[in-house]
DNA sequence: AGGCATGTTACAGG
DNA sequence: ACCTGTAACATGCC
């Protein structure tokens, strides 16, 4: 689930069917994800209501008047957001319909406008923390990651100052959240290879051409992705009952001998590892 | 049975 | 200090 053009779907999904509300209760069922869910956030959370909902990198972030909930996906987390009637959830449009067990079902929350709002996640590699909104600049989670994809810090000048001398792979610069943050797997790889630039090219050797065109396509992959609803969830659907389709669009995560999808290229799709990670890309336009 | 998976962190070693 | 690789976390699917 959890690159940004997908947090960014569900931040929107969230704003649209759970902003304002209240929460007026809170079940833990599971405490135990990459952190352990404190009780806190039963004693800061209930009765509060949601002011706003927003998101940096991968994280969610929900701000009350004294609190805000820091929020990570992980690999598979979702949030599900169900009407509750006589005690009893039904699904709305806003839910991943497949695969989604209620074993995994982890935190309930009440809310005060008919919905409820459920972390479900298979894997457990997400979490979900509880901070005093005088703290929010003290978090090491936020305060280490690098700038957003998306803005205008992200930008030539910045990008070029950090690569010289820089001797580590491009692959693993931009999977690198320190330096950009929100940019993971799959869309590094897509991104490499519309840039037409090999995953273990030394970051010093690449020109400012090439800078330039990694910058803009990295802006257009995310902003076609967020565009196209997302992508790797299967199923996902938004408040509007758009399906994320985005994975249509892979031109090589996953697509291992496959031939280049470059009109003009004969090229096969080769997958490597770097640093333990399944890296795709042409044995020819990205030589 | 074994390998792999959209993420992050800790640690060992060069 | 920087970089890489590996393992770990927990679960499911090929």
């Amino acid at each position: 689930m959890p690159e940004l053009p997908e947090v960014e779907i569900v931040k929107r999904s969230l704003v649209k069917t759970i902003n304002k509300a209240k929460i007026v209760d809170i079940k833990i069922q599971n405490k135990k994800l990459r952190y352990v869910i404190s009780k806190d956030i039963c004693k800061y959370l209930i009765n509060q209501q949601i002011i706003k909902i927003s998101r940096r990198s991968k994280y969610l972030i929900f701000h009350f008047k004294t609190n805000f909930l820091l929020v990570h996906l992980g690999m598979t987390g979702k949030f599900l957001v169900m009407r509750k009637i006589d005690n009893t959830l039904f699904k709305t449009s806003f839910y991943y319909d497949l695969n989604i067990l209620p074993k995994h079902n982890h935190i309930y929350f009440t809310l005060n406008n008919g919905l409820s709002l459920i972390y479900n996640d298979v894997r457990k590699f997400g979490f979900i923390k509880c901070y005093k909104n005088s703290d929010l600049n003290k978090i090491t989670f936020l305060k280490k990651l690098g700038v957003e994809p998306l803005s205008n810090s992200f930008n030539n000048k910045y990008f070029k100052k950090i690569i010289k001398n820089k001797k580590k792979n491009i692959k693993n610069l931009l999977m690198d959240q320190t330096f950009v943050s929100g940019l993971g797997n799959i869309y590094v790889n897509e991104v490499l290879f519309l840039t037409k630039i090999n995953p273990i090219r030394v970051c010093s050797s690449l020109n400012t051409k090439e800078v330039n065109r990694l910058i803009v396509n990295i802006k257009s992959i995310l902003r076609l992705s967020i565009a196209e609803g997302g992508s790797s969830i299967k199923d996902f659907k938004h408040t509007s009952g758009k399906n994320g389709k985005f994975q249509q669009f892979f031109a090589v995560y996953g697509k291992e001998n496959k031939n280049c999808s470059r009109i003009s290229c004969k090229g096969k799709i080769k997958k490597i590892l770097i640093s333990s990670r399944s890296s795709f890309f042409c044995n020819i336009c990205q030589n």
